[in-house]
DNA sequence: AAAAACTTGAGCAACTCACTAGACAAAATA
DNA sequence: TATTTTGTCTAGTGAGTTGCTCAAGTTTTT
């Protein structure tokens, strides 16, 4: 049941990067020293915030990443999907990626008693990270 | 941000085991048969749940096994603590198995805003699922 | 004594995680 | 235009985990 260090990386990384929202574009290596985090991981990060457009990049002497939407625009639970994937804690309670459990003698019936749980937990996931921004992420910094 | 197999097939086991609860045993084979899980591989988790303190089993001819708590006093909760360990989306801001963060910046800091994030998710998860009790989980089927 | 159960521990293939390496492309500067 | 500095892409890799299997026990009943 845990985050991986992909979504801890990336959530510290556009932390950075909300610190410059608007001004300068910030570097692979600026951000991983000041994050403490292996520069080649860090970009398969960035590459892939940017491919889900919140971030965009210049190439060359004075290139680097910047955010393209504002930091209120931007939830955690985005980012999180973006890098682990689904939030559900079994996936026949996702919204995003639901597929329905092989083997569960319940997956036939009308309602599996698993299923409700974790449709709650699900949920509650969801609301906090689905409505904690990235401003907000950063102003308790 | 999935919870395994193993705590899956311990939370269906149980369930099997609430329904003979105060009456008779029942054999690995027989759970194993009805709710589609590999007969050895549900033997390790019955094990454990066992050594927990959960279940109570007798070997020879008439032998299986027995749930030992009311399934009141279970909780999903403690399930998946025995089978996946702690419920903590990241180990700094988990109550059973605290670690503090190798490499984040934050870690010397009084407040870490990914901290107090994921925090509340712990919070949220472990609120749902050490209330949801086992006899709620089974009456739901 | 034999059979039917649980017990223990080891092993294993497939997968995922966290990271590394290297070739390549574009932009700026000299 | 040549060189340097950045990002881009693809592939690989070692360690660890997951989900299971197997085999050799031990205990209990018949």
């Amino acid at each position: 049941m845990k985050f991986s260090k992909k979504s801890e990386y990336g959530l510290r990384a556009l932390l950075e990067l909300c610190g410059t929202y608007g001004g300068r574009v910030l570097q692979r290596h600026e951000i991983a020293e000041r994050q403490n985090i292996p520069v080649e991981f860090l970009e398969q990060i960035l590459l892939a915030l940017k491919r889900a457009g919140l971030l965009a990049s210049r190439r060359g002497v004075r290139g680097g990443y910047a955010l393209i939407k504002s930091p209120e625009d931007i939830t955690l639970g985005q980012v999180i999907r973006i890098l682990d994937g689904p939030l559900a804690p079994i996936s026949c309670v996702s919204k995003t990626a639901y597929q329905k459990c092989a083997d569960c003698p319940y997956a036939a019936t009308p309602s599996c008693p698993l299923q409700q749980a974790m449709g709650e937990v699900r949920d509650a996931i969801a609301n906090i990270l689905d409505h904690y921004t990235l401003s907000r992420f950063a102003h308790s910094k």
